[in-house]
DNA sequence: AACCTTCTTGACCGAATGGTCAAGTGGAGT
DNA sequence: ACTCCACTTGACCATTCGGTCAAGAAGGTT
């Protein structure tokens, strides 16, 4: 599509986007109509059509704009810390930091982890972010600072313990993201072994 | 509903059940119709409106099915396993194992996390299997087999361990499931620390 | 003023969807 | 042979869906 678009554009389309998101969260993609959308904004159907190609294309945008955002976070956090077990946890801190500010996209990954159509868009972000904690592991590896064992694992084994957590105890349970980052960490750091 | 079922009524109503599963994560719950799912079968509409009240009864009976086999599997693995520690890792093992086995209805289990209309049914489920895992780790702390910290976070860590690396090690990149279970027992009862 | 482009409207479309139901079919029990 | 009832059929229904489009409104530029 590629429009050419005004501020008074941009605005709106932000609006959709942000309008939809909620909406996708709180009672999923299929469930949601774009008629439901654009009646929300008060607005013609026309309006919709005018800024996206398709219901999966603004999906998709949403999704591709929560993946960067996320990223940028983490990478902010991160900063220039030369500790690469500090820039683990700081990148884990960030996550989960993330995670209960943007309950709304944080569920739409979940989503669209579930969906074909939107698994390999989705899977091109999460490799990324996968990556970058892949190489903090193979350099805290060499330093010798944490066990010698498959980077990849244990990158995706910590990317497990920190998505569950935030499901269950700060979405389900409203607890902060704080103190279950505190935790999330000590358990990836010793894992269950005593003191 | 509740009918009077003969065996070939039995046969029929597992049928539908097993088909509308694959197909439920093949591409998803609300794309696959109930139109899809008895022409799948050569059969009438009206013999799907004959076992199940709606869609959304499949979907739930087939989500219950799956939960209480998997405890079932789960228990009984542990069988009479004195030691806490190995039920958990007994536990962890038969999950995974379960999740290589059976990659419909994990995958259904997945998509019902997102949905609010399966939510509370899901949890249900949830709320059982993580209070078994919270009994063991609980034990194994009173006997200092373990760190003293919050066994309902542990135990919740845990799961999110076993379930992201079932979907991206095992079902993305088809790797075998004791392998995995193998590297998933090692980061949880040790984490990161060094040797 | 005229003019151009961006944006908005909402009726409309064909193609589904989940669900119903009157009319059967067929096997087991008598 | 007759009855009974668990099963099956598939046309049908109201509704909704994603998406289109001819018609204009709004705002900036000259």
């Amino acid at each position: 599509m590629a429009r050419r678009l005004t501020q008074r554009g941009k605005d709106r389309r932000e609006q959709l986007m942000t309008f939809a998101a909620t909406r996708f969260a709180e009672q999923g993609y299929h469930p949601t109509s774009v008629s439901e959308i654009v009646a929300g904004l008060g607005v013609g159907k026309g309006v919709f059509y005018w800024y996206f190609d398709s219901k999966e294309q603004l999906f998709l945008e949403i999704l591709k704009d929560a993946q960067q955002d996320l990223r940028r976070r983490q990478q902010q956090a991160i900063g220039d810390e030369a500790d690469p077990v500090q820039r683990i946890v700081l990148g884990l801190r960030a996550s989960m930091a993330w995670a209960e500010a943007h309950r709304d996209h944080n569920k739409l990954i979940q989503f669209a982890a579930t969906e074909t159509t939107f698994q390999t868009a989705l899977r091109r972000g999460a490799d990324i972010a996968a990556a970058d904690v892949v190489k903090h592991v193979k350099e805290a590896i060499a330093q010798g600072r944490i066990r010698d064992t498959d980077p990849e694992l244990v990158a995706q084994a910590m990317v497990g313990v920190v998505s569950h957590l935030t499901r269950v105890f700060i979405y389900e349970r409203g607890e902060a993201a704080d103190k279950i980052a505190d935790d999330a960490v000590a358990f990836c750091l010793e894992g269950l072994s005593p003191a």
